[in-house]
This record gives C-alpha cells, sequence and structure tokens, in this order.
RNA sequence: GGUGGAGUCGCCUAGUGGCCGAGGGCGCACGCCUCGAAAGCGUGUGAUGGGGCAACCUAUCCGUGGGUUCAAAUCCCACCUCCACCGCCA
C-alpha cells in the first residue's frame, strides 16, 4: 500500500511513478478527492459523537422531565451518530480499496517501459563451447536417473516431477549450500509454514493480481505459498520491532507451488517451469532510508552463489511496467541455457520499500520515536530451476556432468555419471 | 473432533452497564536525594485516524466480528487463539 501522506505531499511522484509503470495517473486525482471527503466525513461523525457522550453521561445524573428530555435528545443523537459513522466508514473503505490498488512507487533510475525494456547491468562468465551437440536438461536428467517427468505426470499431472538419486542430491547439495552462505553472512536460516491463512496471503501482496497463481485449499480456507517470502513477510505482521536489531535478515527454505494458470504451453518440456519446486529465498527487514543498499548487497549474495556453481550469467534491472505491484525496483539474475540460446531467470531481488510493511503493518521504532514502517526486501538464493542451467553448462560429451567445485562437498559428488 | 477454562496498555493484574476519559504493580525514562550508586521519594510512560506551526485538542482501540442499549471492557451471538483433559493420529 502506498502512502497517503506522501501521496498529499507530492502528488507528482505517484503520477510520475504511474506513468513508468504505463499506467493511469488520474488515480492520484481521485484519490485526492475522496480523501478530502473521508476527511469531512469523519470530522461529522467525530463531532455527532462527542456530544452524544456528554449527553448520555448527564442521564445518568438528571431526574424526572429533566432525564426524560435528555434521553429523548440522546436517542436522536444516537441514531444521527449510526448514519454518520457509517458514512465515514464507507468512505474510508472505498479509499482503503481504491489505495490498495495502487501499485508501488518506482525507485528512481528504474528503466521506463514494459516487458521487454529491460536493460542489462553486466554479463558474466564465458558461455560454454561444445565440441559436441550438447544435451538439454531434461534429456541428461534422464540419463543420470535423475529427473523423472513421466512419473511426475502419473502421480500428480502436468508439470510435477520426481528428482531422484543424484537429481535429489544436487538440489539437497545446492539448497544447503545456499542455506550456508546464508547463515555465514548473518542471515537467520528458517524453514517456513507453506500454507497461510487468507489475511497473511492477501497482506504480502499475493491476492492482488497474482491470484490465480496461488494454490487454495478449499476446505480449511488456506492458500498454498509461491514462495517462502509471503511467511517471511508475513511474520512481524502487527509487530514493531527494535530500531537497534535492524536490519533483520531471515533465509527462508520451503516448498513452493504455483498454478502456472496462463502459461499454457510455455516452457512445458523438463522441469523449468512447474507447479512444485524448492526454493532458499532471502529476505530483508531495514530502516526506508538503507533499502537502496540493502538492494545492492542482495544482488551481491545472489552473484555470490552464481559464481559458486560456475554459471555464466547475465543482470537485468527490470522495468517499470514489468514490475509485481510490491516492487520499486528488481534486478533479475539469468543464466545462459546453450540448448535454447537464450537466458533463462534464475533469482530476483525486489525493493518494495514500505510499500509490503504498511499493507502488513510491520514497524519499529527507536527510543522515545514514533513508530515508522521498515523497508521489506526480497530475493532468491537458489531454486530447484538452478539444476537446468548446472546440468546444461556443466555437461561432457558422454552425458556425465561435472559438479562445480564449491558444491562438491554439498553433493558428495564430483561428476555425475549416466546410469548404464 | 469433544468437554472445560482463559484472552485488559511492553509484562503481571483490578475491573459484573454510567464514578473506566481503564486503577494498581513490574519494567522503562527523567528528576530529587547521594561523593557515586543502591534503596527511597516524585513525575512521566501505548497505538491509529483527524485538526493544529506547536504545546495540545478530538475520535477509535480491553482477542476478532456482529448485536442489545440513550450509554458496553462489563450483557447477548458467532468466530479466532492459548491452556487442560478426552478421542483419533504421523
Amino acid at each position: 500500500m502506498i502512502d497517503l501522506r506522501t501521496l498529499r505531499d507530492h502528488p507528482d511522484r505517484l503520477r510520475a511513478s504511474q506513468r513508468a509503470r504505463g499506467e493511469d495517473d488520474s488515480v492520484v486525482e481521485t484519490l485526492l478527492a475522496l480523501d478530502e471527503r473521508r476527511r469531512s466525513a469523519l470530522t461529522g461523525y467525530e463531532t455527532l459523537r462527542a456530544e452524544q457522550k456528554s449527553v448520555g453521561k448527564s442521564v445518568s445524573a438528571a431526574s424526572g422531565d429533566e432525564r426524560a428530555a435528555l434521553l429523548a435528545r440522546a436517542k436522536e443523537l444516537s441514531a444521527g451518530v449510526k448514519g454518520a459513522e457509517a458514512e465515514a466508514e464507507k468512505l474510508a473503505k472505498e479509499l482503503d480499496e481504491l489505495l490498495s490498488s495502487v501499485p508501488n512507487v518506482v525507485e528512481e533510475g528504474a528503466p521506463v517501459g514494459g516487458e521487454d525494456d529491460y536493460v542489462v547491468l553486466e554479463e558474466v562468465g564465458e558461455k560454454p563451447r561444445f565440441d559436441f551437440t550438447p544435451r538439454d536438461h531434461l534429456e541428461l536428467g534422464e540419463m543420470l536417473a535423475a529427473i523423472d517427468t513421466e512419473r511426475g505426470a502419473k502421480v500428480s499431472g502436468a508439470r510435477f516431477f520426481f528428482l531422484k538419486g543424484v537429481g535429489a542430491r544436487l538440489q539437497l547439495g545446492l539448497l544447503n549450500m545456499a542455506m550456508q552462505q546464508a547463515i555465514e553472512a548473518g542471515f537467520t536460516p528458517m524453514i517456513t509454514p507453506v500454507l497461510l491463512k487468507p489475511e497473511a496471503m492477501a497482506g504480502t501482496g499475493f491476492l492482488g493480481s497474482h491470484a490465480s497463481e496461488v494454490y487454495r485449499l478449499e476446505a480449511d480456507d488456506l492458500y498454498l505459498v509461491g514462495t517462502s517470502e509471503a511467511p517471511l513477510a508475513a511474520y512481524h505482521w502487527n509487530e514493531i520491532l527494535d530500531g537497534g536489531s535492524l536490519p533483520m535478515r531471515y533465509a527462508g527454505w520451503s516448498s513452493c507451488f504455483r498454478r502456472e494458470a496462463g502459461s499454457y504451453g510455455k516452457d512445458t518440456r523438463g522441469i523449468i517451469r512447474v507447479h512444485q519446486f524448492d526454493k532458499v529465498e532471502m529476505f530483508s527487514y531495514c530502516r526506508p532510508e538503507d533499502a537502496v543498499q540493502e538492494h545492492a548487497r542482495l544482488l551481491e549474495w545472489e552473484k555470490q552463489m552464481l559464481a559458486k556453481v560456475e554459471l555464466p550469467y547475465r543482470v537485468i534491472d527490470i522495468a517499470a511496467g514489468d514490475l509485481g505491484s510490491s516492487a520499486a525496483r528488481k534486478f533479475d539474475c539469468e543464466a545462459w541455457l546453450p540448448t535454447q540460446n537464450r537466458y533463462l531467470e534464475l533469482t530476483s531481488t525486489s525493493n518494495c520499500t514500505e510499500f509490503q510493511a504498511r499493507r502488513l503493518s510491520v514497524r519499529y521504532r527507536d527510543t522515545d520515536e514514533k513508530p515508522r514502517h521498515v523497508a521489506t526486501l526480497n530475493g532468491t538464493l537458489a531454486t530447484t530451476r538452478w539444476i537446468v542451467a548446472i546440468l546444461e553448462n556443466h555437461q561432457q560429451a558422454d552425458g556425465s556432468v561435472v559438479v562445480p567445485k564449491a558444491l562438491r562437498p554439498y553433493v558428495g559428488l564430483d561428476v555425475l555419471e549416466p546410469v548404464k
């Protein structure tokens, strides 16, 4: 949720942000007008309510005719108060709904435009050159008996899979290495719930435009998370944190569930786009003035992980129109995928500024200061999808795959050998 | 799933319709006292919206949501959470 005060004081900032996202900026005028009406309704209600309280109080002290007269007056006021309160509440709700529909104010410097208007910030590492025809990750996964999508489909349907043998070991090793890096960087490791209440899910912003992406358990009115960002953001819901403890950094390990509605026919082969995968996610709570710097740190930690698995990749700065509603800025790291001659998103880090914290009411306080909303940020450290890029980039002519050096202690193998 | 008990200001607690505009204690902050400290004494001590340059004023908040009433922490209904016991169970 955007800040109403900022909107009142600096409406131009929101107008510019809306235009950068390619969205309607007239919502600013509508919001300001609605806010005006709401405040005047509130004042009207408060005045009536104050009178009602004072008359009500005098009823108990009076007697006889005076009491009867006061009672009559009190009854009148009671009806008036109800009406005025309902009006004020109605306007407050309208304002809240409209306010909730407005995406975060874009950070200055983010590229203007849509999905294709990202800016490449850097390219890291060498793309591999093969003197044989490289196999794609599924072919390799099957040769290694690491990935079984056929039985995944048999048991659970399309876009489900089994990781088996060295495949399972590769994922466990990768995610353990991510956790270990996070712990060494001072993150608190977390294993989170993957089912969330509607309020928690809505609070983190995943029931907005993402609603059709989310699995819902009808019988229990719970949602399956698409990322541990959701439980980690809701973790301090309705809390006031000690300013001295910021930044607070959590590394969450969870399975993630996505319906992938609307992606029919896209990445149908293998495990690039699936309904269930595992992920280690970094999540930071920090002071708003430190958020840009924290965002840079998260990106560095992602690059550190990518270096450990020795993948060629590029970093892109996502354009305003392609940002999620909570994000003010977003950087993705995309690994090179040799068999498809394209880049594949492996990490994504967003600075949500105070947008998410405002909706979830997560604040911090320094001694003797008023509470302020924290900034929240998130970033990927490793996911199941990384296996795709690792297999393809480190394959050899015989179908074996060299395990990146840093990962070897975690996987327990130097080379993954095809199963005869 | 069943039965019973409980949820009040950071923590503990008082509070059975108007004297609650929520009292007391702990903690915390400041002051007095002291060479310094402890103890003691005094003062202060939440959140949110609105108004105001400000001090301050005002409304709301006693688990959540409804209801009764001129008036609700207090009465009624539903729900949530926690605790205990029973049943089932990885």
